[in-house]
RNA sequence: CGGGGUGUAGCGUAGCCCGGUCAUCGCGCCUGCUUUGGGAGCAGGAGGUCGCAGGUUCGAAUCCUGCCACCCCGACCA
């Protein structure tokens, strides 16, 4: 196996996958579909998390956790969303295994032991909480609900790939319960909002706010909201959804509640969730040929000092100058990694650490100690320069910071010289195949449309934004009368 | 479930058409010495039911049959 990474103009799958690995983020597992993720990704997610956690508790959540079995008459209960789901299911039948007769040492499904009612592993779980919610909620005085949580889901998808689209993957739902239409609205949009702000904020990823057409809408839901990215391949990336339920599971699970007014009425509800499927977008978004490069505030290690010596009392010097400038930095509250390992050389710690993203790395070696410097590196830039040691504790934080801004402004460059808009389908169609991205076009607002251009091109409506001004055209595909643009492209 | 492909060491592979010291090479791993300012060098070493089961043959990784697994392209999709 070659040392470097594939270049990502060459095959951007291969070069995703080979990332993923060498930079300890992931491996597929022996298990279908199924993807580990390693302590160095899973570092990554937990800094996500905590984050998230943060922001969902400011405003009013609580965590709590709900099982991983769905019996079937309860997930069937909403129609729209079961049918939805339907066909990505895995069922628990049996519950017990034995010794096979006919092949020694060999277990098999017991026949004897088949459920009474199939259990289904969640693909989602506002089936499970909706049928809970009934017991919770009698009077307005009980509401609202506000509850997420951390789980694992399972959805039987036909193709993977590891981030974007695994068997199982990990991820935050949230479900809130509401007196109020007007009350629930105004989660799901709060929720949008912080989904984008995180996005933009904490991963330097810019995101388009917009709503989802009928045929991409959540099944069950009577709107989606969602931020969406874009990749560098020019491929668009759900990175996060808020829905509002309306009253749907609040019928389907018979959940009531008593009014001020003495009326009893069904609650309003909504769900939003986002996945270890930002990982990808993650990866996606910032890397370069040299590896992974992470934004400061998503990196597990921010600044990493690698020795360079020649014996063992060459190491003890510089060991000396390593541990006083990482207490400095700690003291920072900067996360920073002394990498005294021996028994790889000082080259292959930088290729480590590039391949890893570790937005800085300090050099030291004799020459430095003599001058009294070191040797600092810029993952996003690649860029060396030496720097006083005295330096280093006020220069890092800021360089930190500055950092996270030029990613995030690369990525809303690249993101926004990647938005066209194409007033007829010869041009829509040259857009998609030559330089990609989202193509900003009338539609008519139907989803035989979008349903016509899908087959035509692959590409779907990603969103209706938020800030898109009406402006009377007419249709790209059907050229019948439309009202604002949408954005069409390619997604994963 | 349709169409195509692949299974050889932990990983990636050569060999297969044309059966016969063919089990090849790279990475990784182990030991030793020398190295350490951009993925170390040299020497030695360990590691294989050639996917599984049959068949043809004096002889099969190689040919035939069946099975299994995985991958890619579609349908599906956070």
């Amino acid at each position: 196996m070659s040392k470097k990474l594939t270049k990502r103009s060459d095959d951007y799958s291969k070069w995703y996958n080979e990332l993923v690995n060498k930079a300890d983020l992931a491996e597929n597992s022996a298990v279908r579909g199924c993807m580990v993720i390693k302590p160095y990704g899973y570092a990554i997610w937990e800094k996500m998390q905590a984050e998230l956690d943060k922001k969902f508790k400011e405003t009013g959540h609580q965590n709590a956790y709900f099982p991983l079995f769905v019996p079937k008459s309860l997930f069937e209960a909403e129609e729209k969303n079961a049918e939805g789901f339907a066909k990505e299911c895995a069922v628990v039948t049996h519950y017990r295994l034995k010794n096979n007769p006919d092949q020694p040492g060999k277990l098999m499904v017991d026949p004897e032991a088949k459920l009474e009612e199939e259990l289904v592993v969640r693909p989602t779980s506002e089936a499970i909480i909706w049928s809970t919610y009934k017991n919770w909620i009698q009077s307005y005085r009980d509401l609202p609900i506000k509850i997420n949580q951390w789980a694992n889901v399972v959805r039987w998808e036909m193709r993977t790939r590891l981030f974007l689209r695994t068997t199982e993957f990990l991820w935050q739902e949230g479900h809130t319960a509401h007196a109020s239409r007007q009350e629930a609205l105004d989660e799901t949009l709060l929720i949008n909002d912080i989904y984008a702000n995180f996005a933009q904020n904490f991963m330097a990823i810019p995101v388009i706010k917009g709503v989802k057409s009928e045929s991409e809408r959540f099944a069950g839901a009577e709107e989606t909201y969602c931020i969406e990215a874009l990749m560098q391949d020019g491929k668009a990336l759900q990175a996060g959804t808020s829905h509002f339920l309306g009253q749907n599971f609040a019928k389907a699970f018979d959940v009531k509640y008593a009014t001020r007014e003495g009326g009893l009425e069904h609650v309003w509800a909504s769900s939003w969730g986002v996945s270890t499927r930002l990982m990808g977008a993650l990866i996606m978004t910032h890397s370069d040929d040299s590896g992974l490069v992470l934004p400061p505030n998503l990196a597990p290690i921010q600044v990493v000092i690698v020795p360079i010596y020649k014996g063992e009392e060459q190491l003890a010097e510089i060991a000396k100058v390593a541990h006083e400038i990482k207490e400095q930095l700690q003291e920072l509250g900067v996360s920073v990694k002394f990498d005294d390992r021996d028994n790889v050389k000082p080259g292959f710690k930088f290729n480590d650490y590039e391949l890893k993203g570790v937005p800085l790395r300090i050099a030291i070696g004799p020459k430095d100690l003599e001058k009294n410097q070191v040797e600092l590196a810029r993952r996003d830039t690649l860029s060396k320069s030496f720097v006083p040691k005295d330096k280093l504790a006020q220069m890092i934080p800021n360089l930190l910071n500055e950092i996270q801004e030029v990613l995030f402004n690369k990525a809303e460059k690249f993101r926004d010289e990647h938005i066209t808009e194409a007033d007829n389908f010869d041009a829509f169609k040259e857009i998609l195949n030559s330089k990609g991205g989202f193509v900003s076009a009338h539609w008519d607002g139907t989803s035989e449309t979008e349903d016509q251009i899908k087959k035509a091109t692959k590409a779907t409506i990603r969103c209706i934004p938020y800030i898109s001004e009406l402006e009377n055209g007419s249709c790209v595909f059907s050229g019948k009368p439309s009202a604002q643009r949408v954005l069409f492209a390619k997604a994963y």
